[in-house]
DNA sequence: TGTGGTTACACAATCGTTTGGGTAAACGGC
DNA sequence: GCCGTTTACCCAAACGATTGTGTAACCACA
């Protein structure tokens, strides 16, 4: 409120100034100087009189302007696979609270993850003259890190990270262990893993930690129970079908690396009879908000996606400043559900609610 | 590929200028001039040069020198409830790629649905300059929007419309309409709606539609048979124990106006022992990528977000030229599957296979 | 040879800020 | 009363583009 303004022809600080017969530039620095005291540019009575006016008139600075001069645009730019993607947009809230609280403001741009998109993208964004990027859907091999790092370009990825640039990310070793303790414990012997993409460092290191903590606890896990599927309800259902119709016994247990692909493949076991969380127990990963209202509430490895956003872009900011920053891996948490909550060898809840 | 460019200090088109020996002005005609031939700017010989040389040394016009010039920033504000919200996502990949192919870029904001921080965003928005505005949370009642126009702020809603406002939106009537028609046709004549949040247009058109067909059938629906709810599970699982716990015979079929409200409902049905598709119907609306891919597959009601969102910013693009626009409708398209294929009277949907 | 019309440019102002460098006036200390 | 310091300002040059207005040179044509 107040704020108002005509609008029709923005209030510059020229007219603050001659309004007041003063100079913009005494205009300029009062209204930059935090301190009470405009120390060196102004009486405090002028300064109050600048202040109340640009209230008043309901002055707002040319960002343009001011990028201009300063070269800093205080906008960020996020690219992600895609925002449709829940984790990604859960993630991106986190970026958007933590930029405005900065004063920044954000492009976001899908990527599709394609490499190709992600570097026209990520063009586009710096020809816009963003001062960083958040990359969300940074591939293994990505030879677009090197190419930003090369040309003083601050970026920060978050989601997928990469050895050698700062990222934030859910400590997704960690969580692929939560999992292979808990079926483990359990009683299951015989699992699968619906794995993911094979480029992104969330798949790999979900289905690394598990695999690691499986083969310690004394488990066997042969490369053909691991099946490699897209991130969403279709590839999860695909991925189940394969495993379904392997030849050899059905695993007692699976471990979808995504909660949408846990989704997917829970309509692949209903539609060979079998039912979640008693013939066969299934756990996700992100804890999605969808997770525990299922019919069948899903076990979920719960990664704090909106701290993660909220992270990288502090992080980000701290580049942006010349500042060194670490990568951080946040430390995820197993919620257990009915999908899995029965332990193996066919003994159903009843067991666990006595 | 080549336009790497050095990027430490970009190039201008000052530099530009003095390397061929000409002006900045003629440099900014040849490049901004579209036909091959620079009327009037330059001799097609120097345009050539001119035009190679950009491409050499990865000229990229700097956005912000060039809106202050024009005062237009080719930026777009997108403002939804939130972005993890797959509707409002989905919106808004349709309006990022539409805003892509015509050279504007757009920050997106979550309002959360508060008017307060709606109206607090906008002015974020306005204060970056942009060039127009879309809305995707418009409330009911909401006085924003005669303030935006008395100011001649280009706007557009999406998602949610608001008489004498332009949007772009599914014809969420025909929406409702469809629904009321597929119970009515499998036999059912006792339902309940959960019907969303009543400052939604979204809400109140699906609930609206789908009563007045109902009626027009021979229907009755009693106001205690519409329960107003959130959007989310959660509040389709309160609703849902509303329904079930409701005086009187339970209802034979449930719509809810969201997906995810009717897969809270589902939760909520399975854990009184009711078998949606069997024991109760159920119809969602958007269909969600996940509506398909559930356990029990829920029917849904289509609606293009991806094109409602094309649509909005082509709309906004005409605004913001000055143009007079229509709002649009979208036909939305109902999908019928497992949760409500089963006619009513415990029929099973064994009578379809035949 | 003069006139009128193009062609191909150059010039300079402008958009709204920021910021390094003044400079008068007031002030304080001795 | 002199000198040094602070205070409170003003001045002007950027930043990189866009665009209205010149203006030479050239051409065609009578």
């Amino acid at each position: 409120m107040g704020a108002r303004g005509q609008s029709r022809t923005p209030v510059t600080l020229k007219d603050l100034a001659s309004e007041l017969g003063i100079h913009p530039s005494t205009v300029s620095r009062v209204l930059h100087s935090t301190s009470d005291v405009a120390r060196g540019a102004a009486s405090s009575a002028t300064a109050q009189k600048v202040r109340d006016l640009a209230v008043e008139r309901g002055y707002s600075p040319d960002p343009q302007a001011a990028s201009l001069r300063t070269r800093r645009t205080r906008a960020l730019g996020v690219i992600v696979p895609r925002l449709s993607d829940i984790v990604l947009a859960t993630m991106y809230e986190g970026i958007e609270e933590a930029a405005a609280e900065n004063n920044y403001s954000t492009f976001v741009m899908n990527s599709h993850d394609s490499t190709d998109e992600q570097r026209r993208k990520a063009e586009i964004m710096l020809a816009r003259r963003v001062d960083g990027l958040i990359l969300g859907d940074v591939h293994a091999g990505s030879d677009l890190l090197p190419d930003l790092r090369a040309r003083h370009i601050p970026f920060v990825l978050i989601n997928r990270r990469h050895p050698g640039f700062p990222s934030a990310t859910c400590d997704d070793v960690v969580g692929g262990e939560l999992v292979a303790d808990h079926l483990w414990q359990t009683g299951h012997r015989s699992v699968s893993l619906i794995a993911g993409e094979p480029y992104a460092s969330t798949a790999l290191d979900r289905t690394a930690g598990f695999r690691q903590r499986w083969r310690d606890l004394g488990g066997e896990l042969p490369d053909s129970s691991v099946i490699w599927s897209r991130f969403d309800t279709e590839g999860g259902r695909e991925a189940a079908e394969t495993i379904v119709t392997q030849p050899g016994p059905a695993p007692t247990a699976v471990f979808a690396v995504n909660d949408f692909a846990a989704i997917g493949a829970m309509g692949t076991f209903r539609a060979h009879g079998l039912t979640v969380g008693q013939d066969i127990a299934l756990v996700g990963f992100n804890d999605t908000s969808l997770a525990a209202q299922l019919p069948i509430p899903l076990s979920s490895v719960r990664s704090p996606m909106f701290q993660i956003g909220r992270q990288a872009m502090l992080m980000l900011q701290r580049v942006i400043n010349g500042e060194q920053v670490e990568s951080v891996r946040m430390t995820p948490e197993l919620f257990v559900r009915e999908s899995s909550a029965a332990s193996a060898h066919g003994e159903s809840q009843r067991s666990l609610a006595s």
